[in-house]
DNA sequence: ATAGGTGCAAAGTCTTTGCGCTTAA
DNA sequence: TTAAGCGCAAAGACTTTGCACCTAT
């Protein structure tokens, strides 16, 4: 993988910033300072940076794809107010797969849990803009 | 809600098949009895049986949403060769909510999980079109 | 030199929506 | 008759891709 600068700042953005932001975040975040950085090259450095095992891409059910820095599984709630994802303080169950592929025939590789709610300050003042 | 010979026919085709069809399936099932019917139908019925409670709506990270007529809260698993879904027989846990409501002071509403893998026919013949 | 990366704009997938016509109540 | 529903086509949100140019190695 050759050297970009682009990917660079893209790769800091993610893991920099706690939220799990999605490509038009980090776009946005970068654009000010790199007026000549292009969507799609977020969109492509951040898809690679995960299959590279640098970021963790989190698709969302109706949402953009979000990207995080922390790398271990886990698992993860959206806010249904200001739509910003949050880790969840629930430990990964890899049995959760082995269980249901046990009891079906299927091949399980993997699973997600998905809450949804209202995040901890949407939570406290429920019209702010988050 | 006014009837409609549409509608009818939407919501049998999900709650008759034990498959979890997208829009794009019950669009494409009923075509070639009926070819006046548009998608954008399909799409508004479905949404709005969903709305009534007749039907689940599972929206599916990067892909369509898939449309359910077993009502009960259950978790799903995605075939990643041939896009199927299909139920899993692990009961759901409300507590989950509670628990990580309790320990974040987030509001939580709902939660899914998704697991991914082969489904049982794609397992035995990894190659088969499904 | 050349494989890989970039920006731009076009295209692709899934879904919703505006509008004029039709139909259930 | 009138609110609800329909078909169609356009638009919207998110993402990928083709292409000509640029850059790290």
């Amino acid at each position: 993988m050759a050297y970009s600068k682009q990917r660079e700042l893209i790769l800091k953005t993610v893991l920099n910033n706690r939220i799990h932001p999605t490509a038009d975040t980090v776009f946005s975040l970068l654009k000010p300072d790199h007026p000549e950085l292009s969507l799609a090259t977020v969109y492509r450095n951040l898809n690679q940076l995960a299959k590279q095992g640098l970021l963790l891409k989190i698709p969302v059910p109706n949402g953009a794809d979000h990207f995080d820095g922390t790398l271990e599984a886990h698992y993860h709630m959206i806010c249904e107010q200001c739509s910003q994802m949050v880790d969840v303080p629930k430990e990964y169950v890899p049995e959760f797969d082995s269980q249901i592929a046990e009891k079906t025939g299927c091949a399980i590789h993997s699973h997600t849990i998905v809450f949804y709610g209202l995040c901890e300050s949407c939570n406290r003042t429920p019209h702010a803009s988050c």
